[in-house]
DNA sequence: CAGGCTCATGAATACGATTGCAAATATGCA
DNA sequence: TGCATATTTGCAATCGTATTCATGAGCCTG
């Protein structure tokens, strides 16, 4: 009754003698589309309950080459539209049978503030490590969200028969897939969407700069722009962080005269810009300046900000990350595939609309 | 040189073949405190990365009993303080060398929109399930954020072996260790303050009713009001969820006269009511009614909210949380402990001061 | 009822590492 | 140099499960 250690693991040998089977009737019994009679399996399974018996997946993995793990890298998570992606993700693998192995790449906050300004180059060893640590789990696949990975780790995933799947940020220069919204169409709208409600004064304020998603954004915002012939008025600089945001901001509020519209490469920037704008030089929002920011994150339909914006699908984008990696996963490498999901300019108070 | 199929997985084995050792040797190297000869040790090293090895820790695991996975289940991630609290968890067990298998106890929102009201009894198993789940990954540990366990599964776990602690909820009835702040303590902070500063029509919002966090908040403040004999003025409930408190503040600001005061059980429901308050009724923070919140998340440093709230160290809480983990994975089960962290009441502008 | 067939079962092996044990080698000291 | 001791090294067993293979049981059909 006194159970001296809690050390005993039941395995399905212990099943099996309780039920007067074979170990193999056992695994059989656990492992769908395995013969087994109904009445060995009931057997079975009635001891199994009363050992308290559950299936070690570790093993299982050992045999079958397949561990029913999902690796996710996160850069970060104060851009609130990491956790609500990494929620669905995981559901969304979590229905599927899978589970999800979380890593962050930035140890430290420190690191990252210093990374701002940096090539990243230690960034980058340091997002290669870690991907190491993943790939020491076996896992079936990686999904890497706002990073980008170097060519010779890509090359390792590739080796390792291992599939990545880039979240929201792309790369050219390797071969590896990726799902983001589309970036460059979502520039055109913002820019678009100012020349049509007459600014002339457009500003714009960039997130970080080795990301393809800031590149994508500021290509597509300046060729609407072009296409209008209205010259890009004043440019700064948030690397998708609130301080360097909120700086930028103070930068631009001194202009003289104040630009009339500002394009923020975030949601999460744009909060920062917003209140500067607002509680710092005292200005209105839009009727001193219209402000526009990308993703439409929660926060950004609350009133507080009532922010204009450019929608990011995220139920879209898990999706198609989630069958993009099961189909790699189940078919080997077909190739690599670069999704752009497009998504609406969401009309919010932050804009002025004539 | 061509790779027929990338099927061909690397071991020790073959490591040990290329360096002309025994397969005891590789294995031994690549575990520390192990006697290797430094010259074998070299020989066996740059084989490895010769053929690109690296240890399946899967296989590891078997054998040690030691999966180096800690399971992490939580339940949300749209309160602020999730998504950051996960971040450092994650962080902080990163660099002890444990790794984060991640699980979401709503598997769809719907559910949870729908358990808001319910007794939640299928919410308890749904969480069983997932726990169930954890448990087969042969995680050395659990920690669940802001979910409370069933006396079944808890026991489970205990015949399992595997800690269990509790991150941001208590549970008395079951002997399970938990890490929280000290709730109770910060409600008082909350009622004495607004006792000091002279507030009459004292207000409460409260959160799930099922959280322990919300009785002990509760609690506090009440305390706090009694001792003063200031009665309270009117109880209103938002679950924890932004619409729900926002239509409780709805409600409250229909009063007449109109609370000169309310405490919201949690930041992210205090964004609603002020939203409520502000955009919906006009109404001025902190002219015409003060607002107090709990936990402390970024956007509550934010001009737009300026809140005065009662800060949830997440630091300590997680740095305790896991050092109390790993005692209890190295020690063994060493007797029930709850921590309750105090955190001071943060002085903003929600708030009037007299 | 015999023969052929399907289907369930158990024995044995494999997965990729760790580790106790014993043999082999290196080291220390007189 | 010789012997005792310390350190390496390889062999083999092991972790818990999946899976192949051969065998036996059961079923149907003519």
């Amino acid at each position: 009754m006194a159970k001296d250690r809690g050390k005993e693991r039941i395995t399905s040998l212990d099943v099996a003698r309780q039920a007067g089977v074979s170990q193999s009737a056992v695994s059989r019994t656990f492992t769908p589309e395995s013969s087994v009679s109904a009445k060995t399996a009931e057997k079975v399974r009635q001891a199994a309950t009363e050992l308290g018996y559950r299936p070690n997946i570790l093993a299982r993995s050992l045999i079958t080459g397949k561990s029913h793990i999902i690796g996710v890298l996160v850069s970060y998570l104060d851009n609130f539209f990491y956790p609500d992606a990494l929620e669905k993700l995981s559901n969304k693998l979590q229905s599927e049978g899978y589970h999800v192995l979380i890593f962050m790449a930035a140890q430290a906050k420190t690191s990252r503030d210093e990374s701002l300004q940096s090539d990243n180059s230690d960034d980058a060893a340091a997002i290669d490590k870690v991907v190491g640590e993943i790939l020491d789990y076996q896992v079936d696949g990686i999904i890497l969200a706002s990073i980008s990975l170097s060519s010779t780790l890509a090359a390792q995933c590739q080796a390792a028969d291992v599939p990545v799947i880039l979240f929201n940020r792309s790369q050219s220069s390797d071969y590896i897939s990726s799902v983001t919204s589309d970036n460059f169409a979502g520039g055109i709208k913002v820019g678009e969407h100012l020349v049509r409600t007459g600014h002339k004064r457009p500003a714009y304020i960039a997130g970080l700069a080795t990301a393809s998603t800031q590149r994508d954004r500021e290509a597509g915002f300046m060729t609407a722009l072009v296409a209008a012939k209205l010259p890009l008025y004043w440019r700064g600089e948030g690397h998708y962080d609130y301080d360097a945001a909120a700086s930028a901001a103070r930068v631009m509020a001194a202009l003289d005269p104040l630009p009339d519209a500002v394009f923020v490469a975030s949601d999460h920037m744009t909060f920062a810009v917003m209140d500067v704008l607002r509680y710092e030089c005292g200005l209105l929002v839009p009727d001193d300046i219209s402000v526009i920011g990308y993703d439409d994150v929660l926060v950004a339909s609350w009133p507080a900000y009532n922010l204009t914006t450019v929608c990011q699908p995220a139920d879209e984008m898990v999706a198609e990350t989630v069958s993009l990696l099961l189909k790699q996963i189940d078919e080997g490498q077909s190739g690599v595939v670069r999704k752009a999901i497009d998504g609406p300019l969401i009309l919010r108070g932050s804009c002025r609309t004539q």
